[in-house]
DNA sequence: CGTAAATTTCAGACATTCCTGAAATAACCG
DNA sequence: CGGTTATTTCAGGAATGTCTGAAATTTACG
């Protein structure tokens, strides 16, 4: 996997667009790299091409792995490890958008709950903000509700969903 | 607007998430207490409260302005600015999500249509890897495409159908 | 205008995150 | 085992991002 000018471009948009999104350039850019690679490739040989230090490289993959987004392969006769990434586009999208909701979002929702919880023995907030908290919650559940739910669908018929676009409305509605 | 402990608990809440996804903790914090807040405040309160420096408070709302999320409303007989949240959380979250397309999405789907026009004179690049990028390029065009369209709903008819969920792709399909 | 309040700018301090390189550890082979 | 290769850990340095406070600018009132 040589690093030709299109996927070096590539590379670093990807890590500049990880750096926007809370991801360090190094992961990003690992990442890019390993979705493009038709093969997959070694810890050194990532660390050679990106031009990053070889401990970074293995911290990075790390971290991929906990994404879910890169496992490990090997090669008879050789005792490196070999990255691979998840090369269904689809496939990475919702990887990603299930880690965040994980993290972030679940987290989120709880924590609204408890402000919620508490807010009924809570004399010293106004109601208005009670209220406005009750609605982000509120909000905030029926989003994940629904996000679950079409996590739940087989692709295809959501692919289908999403190709009739506002069609939908008019058979629906 | 004073900062009960369920304020403070959302504002540091929401400041944490803020630096996940690339806002600056000072951003997401203004932003947060503005959201709650029944009343507009001014860049004074707001600094007090948050305990945080004026001229962080002055960046910070500017940002804030030119993501649309908050604007400046005056009070009869008062030269001071008062900033006022976007409350509709519907209207936050499109508000956000257009900003991060046109701002990060759009860029990488036009670096991706350069990729693959470059791709035509390039004989160095994999055919795999030219192959990938077209992928990235479709999905990412007809996730765009549909998302467009989306927005263009109306919100009751986008309500109605997340509400259907799942029972949407059996009355379809 | 002159003055005072409000706001903005910006250089540099501070904090955080990121990355490196050396050393430690682990995995493997003969 | 001893030696070799691969990987990981981690302290500290580099880079980046964030925040502050003083000074400059703008704004509005008398």
């Amino acid at each position: 996997m040589k690093l030709t000018p299109t996927v070096e471009r590539c590379v670093l948009h990807w890590g500049e667009m990880g750096s926007r999104w809370g991801v360090s350039r190094s992961v990003a850019q690992i990442h890019a790299l390993l979705f493009l690679a038709p093969e997959p490739l070694t810890a050194d040989h990532i660390a050679e091409t990106l031009a990053i230090a070889r401990s970074n490289v293995s911290v990075s993959l790390k971290e991929l792995q906990t994404w879910e987004l890169v496992s490990i392969t090997h090669v008879i006769g050789d005792r490196r490890d070999y990255f691979l990434a998840r090369k269904d586009i689809w496939d990475v999208l919702t990887t990603i958008l299930d880690g965040r909701k994980r993290r972030e979002i679940d987290p989120t929702v709880q924590m609204l709950r408890d402000c919620a919880q508490e807010a009924k023995h809570d004399t010293e907030t106004p109601d208005q903000v009670k209220e406005r908290i009750a609605t982000m919650l509120e909000f905030l559940e029926e989003m994940t509700g629904w996000y679950d739910q079409i996590r739940g669908m087989p692709r295809p018929t959501l692919l289908k969903l999403m190709r009739m676009g506002t069609k939908v409305a008019k058979i629906v509605g």
